[in-house]
DNA sequence: CGGAGTAAAAGGCACTT
DNA sequence: AAGTGACTTTTACTCCG
């Protein structure tokens, strides 16, 4: 059977009105979809083409119009983009031994290239480094879009000679904190420190790179969006959803009446869950919320009592 | 026990030396 | 890099219902 006949087959059963499946008539009802009367069959004419949408008849213009390759990526440091010599040539026996020894040179020399500089080795370490400390913490295990952009900081840093004096893994975790903040996810620099000390990478370390970043760069990073830390504490407490609700409301107007500056977040977050928490009747005690929120009962209680007597002021309860 | 409150110690931050 | 000062949080404790 030649191609054409082939390409006739195959357009033919999607144009004609008749069920692929058992033959009778399609329903068509108008802007809807194609069904099947009888047996529901639904034709997938619309489904992507996994094909190229170019043809090639020779050779040559194959090699020519093929661009395959996994997608540019920036957290690897040639961003993903080198060919890698595969090593199948030089194992196999079936070639002859002149060829699979220019193969092991070559493979040999592409390893020296690619990670021989001084810079290109300690950029690879580095974004190693951020990826493996990413599979520390489930809000980023699979944020994509997160590891790219830490990614993208971190050779900024590094491409402005800024990690000179500093440890490769002290700006990792700068980094990953810089793009939290950016990006408003609740991981605090205390979750990281926490992560940080196995590797023997102190918090004021981290702290002072991630401030050193932000200064050099004059970089506006938005006041930690305290919504987020509620959420989290939500989360880890198995409240309801209308306390983390009425949490989130609270944290807005007291983010509205300037409340929350010069204050640790996570110690307002706390705060509210806490007062959403009495306001619904679905009472959590200060030192459960203290727990998973990091902070002690005592900032609860200061925090509390300023969001009550702020937030209520004239107001009969 | 849960919570209110307090004094003193500790800690973090911005800024200076 | 260490010191300073204004400020917040923590520690440790008392008292109340």
């Amino acid at each position: 059977m030649t191609a054409i006949q082939k390409y006739n087959e195959r357009t033919s059963k999607l144009k004609s009105d008749a069920c692929p499946e058992c033959g009778s008539k399609y329903i068509t009802a108008p802007d809807k979809e194609k069904v099947c009367g009888s047996c529901g069959y639904v034709p997938d004419e619309r489904s992507m083409s996994q094909e190229p949408e170019w043809r090639a008849f020779d050779d040559e213009q194959r090699t020519r119009r093929i661009r395959v390759g996994p997608s540019s990526t920036l957290t690897i440091h040639d961003k993903g983009l080198s060919t890698i010599i595969g090593s199948d040539s030089v194992r196999n026996s079936k070639y002859d031994p002149d060829r699979r020894l220019k193969v092991y040179k070559l493979r040999k020399w592409q390893t020296r290239i690619r990670v021989a500089d001084a810079y290109e080795r300690n950029l690879a370490i580095g974004l190693d480094g951020v990826k493996n400390i990413f599979s520390h913490f489930n809000q980023l295990q699979n944020n994509k879009a997160a590891l790219e952009q830490t990614s993208a900081n971190y050779r900024k840093v590094a491409s402005n000679g800024m990690i000179r004096g500093r440890s490769l893994i002290t700006t990792a975790y700068a980094c990953i904190y810089l793009t939290a903040r950016q990006t408003g996810t609740a991981l605090t620099l205390d979750d990281l420190a926490t992560d940080a000390e196995k590797n023997g990478v102190s918090r004021k370390d981290i702290a002072r790179n991630y401030r050193f970043i932000v200064r050099e760069f004059d970089l506006k990073i938005p006041v930690p969006v305290n919504k987020m830390y509620s959420s989290k504490i939500g989360n880890k407490i198995q409240g309801s959803p209308q306390t983390e609700i009425l949490a989130t409301r609270i944290l807005d107007v007291a983010k509205g009446m300037k409340l929350t500056g010069g204050r640790s977040p996570t110690g307002i977050a706390a705060a509210a869950y806490y007062m959403a928490s009495v306001l619904r009747n679905d009472h959590r005690t200060q030192k459960e919320i203290a727990e998973v929120a990091n902070v002690t009962e005592v900032t609860i209680r200061n925090r509390y009592k300023e969001l009550m007597e702020k937030l209520f002021i004239g107001v009969p309860v």
